[in-house]
DNA sequence: ACCTGAACACCGTTCAAGT
DNA sequence: ACCTGAACACCGTTCAAGT
């Protein structure tokens, strides 16, 4: 009886969409998004670039398709948890994933229509603030705060000129050159007697800030029951 | 005695750094920054694209430049004021200046060095910090908190696929549709019992989270204090 | 149904040549 | 010193043609 063939062409899987979508995130991973280009992930799938618009439409589809990929791997809120513990942790996650994927931040701006990844992944942070005991209306404003950090704090890490405590020791020397106390005298300050002194790592800003913004919406929830 | 002519070829002005920044953000304004290419750009200041190399050294420094330009149009934090007063204002006055130039919140991410402009711009809120009271510990969480937060909420802002009231609820109508209360229950809920009911506004958001975050730190800087 | 080669209308940037 | 024309090595996307 005819069972479907898996023989393929030189033994490469069938191009589908998430074969696209996979390939992408990688090639952007590794070489950057300026360089994923039609023409250079066709090429990391041993394809034409033309063959590709047969699984997505555009360009623009395919950057979105990347993004929807990625909410897939961010670790929903759990419902063990309270919902304060299950949103640090989704929130911790969301991080490392734009850390992984330094790309992705500056994509979502322009990111037009939401796939199911990303839905799933914002219904799922809404009912953990309504389980949790937020109103409707302190949901919206919880979900708006809450996002607007996590997001806000991996972009600005982003933008930071180094990658690991040595650089940014050996870039703060030197850009403490560039910084004239008489011109930047705060800058020199924080530079000087804080981030250059050892045991100082931006990435521990993060919690700090997670953590008043939780604690913040908790008690604007009490505040709210309370009134 | 001979004076420095002021003609120049048919009334235009002599090009310069400032100039080609100046029309590089009208450009990026009116017609979007996928729009701005060096031959675009050089149309707009009549003159061909390579003379450009002339006063920018690449494209990178172009961005680089257009972003320290802007930095030059947000309100700097008043001495007059109390910190968190001055730094409301000042952070009322970022968002107001990245709705402006939509553009800009996502190369801040990838631009590099960082001009005089930007420089200026967080040396003074930083020492509105310190002047407020706040130790170099303290002045650190709070300037990556508030900026994650202000950054943050931009951009999640610049996401929304509309630019006003009237086609937010057109579009959320249209979403609801494709948002089953069966697949997404709390994003249903959402957006059918606050989002679309009138006199809702995601503008409004905007003002919880900063005040949620500037209350924040007053207490995180007493309770330094005291502890 | 899926893949391709050639083509179109673009990019950023270089370089030698003009003034 | 500043500006330009031609050229190089790229883009995203279309379309008719192949299998």
């Amino acid at each position: 009886m005819p069972t479907k063939s898996v023989k393929r062409t030189e033994g490469r899987a069938r191009l589908n969409r998430e074969r696209v979508l996979r390939t992408a995130v990688e090639v952007a991973d590794e070489e950057g998004l300026e360089k994923l280009s039609m023409r250079r992930l066709g090429e990391g799938l041993g394809v034409e670039a033309m063959s590709l618009y047969n699984h997505v439409s555009n360009k623009e589809d395919l950057l979105n398709g990347m993004i929807d990929a990625l909410y897939g791997e961010i670790e929903l809120p759990s419902h063990d948890d309270d919902w304060k513990t299950a949103l640090r942790k989704r929130s911790v996650s969301v991080r490392e994933v734009l850390l992984r994927h330094p790309w992705a931040n500056g994509l979502m701006d322009s990111a037009t229509s939401p796939g199911p990844g990303t839905l799933r992944h914002h219904d799922r942070v809404l009912g953990t603030f309504r389980n949790g005991g937020f109103s409707l209306a302190m949901t919206a404003h919880a979900f708006s705060a809450l996002d607007s950090y996590v997001y806000g704090y991996a972009k600005q890490e982003r933008a930071l000129p180094f990658d690991n405590k040595e650089q940014a020791a050996a870039m703060a020397t030197g850009m403490l050159v560039q910084l004239p106390a008489s011109d930047y005298p705060y800058l020199h300050e924080l530079m000087a007697k804080h981030v250059l002194q050892p045991g100082y790592n931006y990435a521990d800003e993060f919690s700090f800030g997670l953590d008043l913004v939780l604690d913040a919406l908790e008690r604007a929830r009490d505040a709210e029951r309370a009134g």
